[in-house]
DNA sequence: CTGTTAGCGCATTCAT
DNA sequence: ATGAATGCGCTAACAG
């Protein structure tokens, strides 16, 4: 008990020095209106003096915790941390505390215990920020209490949950693997993401779609699974050199996955975008800076996280609706990103 | 009230169930030894059952409330995040939850707010994660309240908090500096970060005396200030060319900054590392798939995060002291990473 | 406009 | 080994 709780000044001191009930004082906490301004001035005044702060957990008990639970896993992956960036903001400017757990792996199977603190904690919603690998969603789903408050799941898909908020990942992968197309690549390959990934999967429909569409063949061979790491988009490229000789472009499901097949080529002296067209998805800030500037996805997730917490916050009060949020399943858009990389003309 | 409290099933359902008092179950729940193995077979077996979960928020009222603050900033960097994850999975194996709170800039004020929030929901200690910038954290240590329980702070300036945390940004500075010069660099220049962070200065006061020790000049025009950005590498290392003609080599603060380096050089087909070396700060986990590779310095912010947890819980339950975690002032070791950006013989 | 009574869910005394 | 009373800090429901 290093912290002692003991010590602390309680609302019934502040009755005291102020000489008033308790009840006022807590009228004054919650800005009612019935209390003369008299009244109020001076207990505002004691309670700075005093250096009151009201405890949140006595008043959780009474009425709403004020408080959101967030799961993500692996933050060291800049899309997660861009998210929890929205989700901060979007709950701080509206006075919601956040507890926040971290999945130790993507594949994790302990997420039970996580969603069971944050009830035990009487979260008003929860924001479940981690992938949906495999069948570990639909596991939890049914071993969960029905006790659970609502929960928001983010980037899965959108029919696997109730609520859902994703990003239009197949429509993103498919305008720039169309993009490629224009550019006049013909043999575009495919660096995939884990294939138990909701993501992965669809980015790698749309890219297959897209040259289907175009009358381009698609070879098994043109498309490889990688982990989403720079190293494993080294070695996806590597074998693909060899698998897929009149490859003429590749579209890597993510950034860091690009950044490995643009070291390879700068390695093997392969001309980009000439030789080779380089594509990427999710826009993190450094593609830009690559050698040379990587085209691009760009999705908001941000604001992925910002409506995130306002859907969970129009729930648990339905008094003030926020229009953002309507509906139980909402796509965001991306938005391609041309740059050098697969641009022949330039 | 969308998640209605009423409807949870409390302690004293459980006690009504099994026909015992609430204090026999609440014994049970805090592992007490004082119950009949019979009994609590029994009352472990219902309150699985009937779904119970101790409400974490009643329980914080009579003790210990078993959950840390952490104060961040500027989340999408990367090193935030690791220094995130060693948090969480420090605090989770504890059985620890966490409140997390992100200033909306590095340089904000508003941190006092979030500080009395933390301190409202009880937390046992809190997790300074945010940059010392300029005044900001002397201000608050003037003006916030006494009631405030135990601080770690990362990153920042041993001196001047009372506990912690901190990497050996001089050292790493100096050796990566030395590395450079080792390769035969005589013409090094610094782009530094933001000189009202602690780190900032270090590495550059490190870089300065680096080359002081080897006796090479350090003018006035060598440094350069950056923002921690590519954006901001690259348009330093601009400047840098024409100001510095006889710049052999570049020692970024960080690599992002140094990826901006790298981009400016492959467009004016500067040769790296033959006419130009360049170094980085931070091993983020793109860097090693740079073109060509990059040399920086490894920090391992994850164990920093992990340190700061259990200082924090040995503070506040100091029976169960860590070992690893004495005194009020800890500075981690740095690591050199030497790759091809460098390495002028390979 | 203000005060009194009661109780949120649990744990800390003390009993037995 | 178990139970009864009491209170943590706050607020809802009533009263006046």
């Amino acid at each position: 008990m290093g912290f002692p709780n003991r010590s602390r000044v309680t609302i019934k001191d502040v009755a005291k020095a102020c000489g008033v009930s308790t009840q006022t004082i807590s009228r004054v906490i919650n800005d009612r209106i019935d209390v003369s301004s008299t009244t109020r001035e001076k207990i505002l005044a004691v309670m700075q003096e005093m250096d009151y702060q009201p405890s949140a957990l006595a008043r959780s008990m009474r009425q709403n915790s004020k408080t959101l639970g967030v799961i993500v896993a692996e933050l060291r992956f800049v899309g997660i941390s861009s998210t929890l960036n929205g989700i901060t903001q979007a709950a701080d400017a509206r006075g919601y505390s956040l507890m926040l757990k971290e999945l130790p792996s993507f594949d994790s199977m302990e997420m039970q215990p996580l969603i069971q603190s944050l009830i035990a904690h009487r979260v008003e919603g929860i924001i479940y920020a981690a992938p949906e690998v495999g069948e570990n969603w639909k596991t939890i789903q049914r071993n969960l209490s029905k006790q659970i408050p609502p929960m928001v799941y983010l980037k899965g898909n959108p029919s696997s949950a109730p609520i859902t908020l994703s990003m239009d990942n197949y429509s993103g992968a498919y305008s720039i693997t169309r993009h490629l197309i224009d550019q006049g690549y013909r043999h575009i390959a495919h660096i995939s993401g884990p294939m138990d990934w909701w993501e992965s999967r669809e980015r790698q429909r749309a890219w297959s779609r897209a040259l289907f569409d175009a009358g381009l063949p698609v070879p098994e061979y043109a498309s490889i699974q990688g982990n989403w790491s720079s190293a494993s988009g080294y070695t996806c490229m590597d074998s693909l050199l060899k698998q897929y000789p009149e490859m003429d472009a590749v579209f890597a499901a993510n950034d860091q996955m690009a950044l490995g097949v643009l070291n390879i080529a700068w390695e093997k002296h392969i001309n980009i975008p000439g030789q080779l067209g380089v594509a990427g998805f999710d826009d993190i800030p450094e593609s830009k800076y690559f050698s040379p500037p990587l085209t691009t996805v760009y999705q908001d997730l941000n604001k992925l996280g910002d409506l995130a917490v306002r859907k969970l916050i129009s729930l648990s009060s339905p008094d003030d609706t926020d229009p953002a949020v309507q509906g139980n399943s909402l796509m965001l858009p991306t938005e391609l990103r041309v740059r050098q990389s697969t641009t022949r003309q330039n």
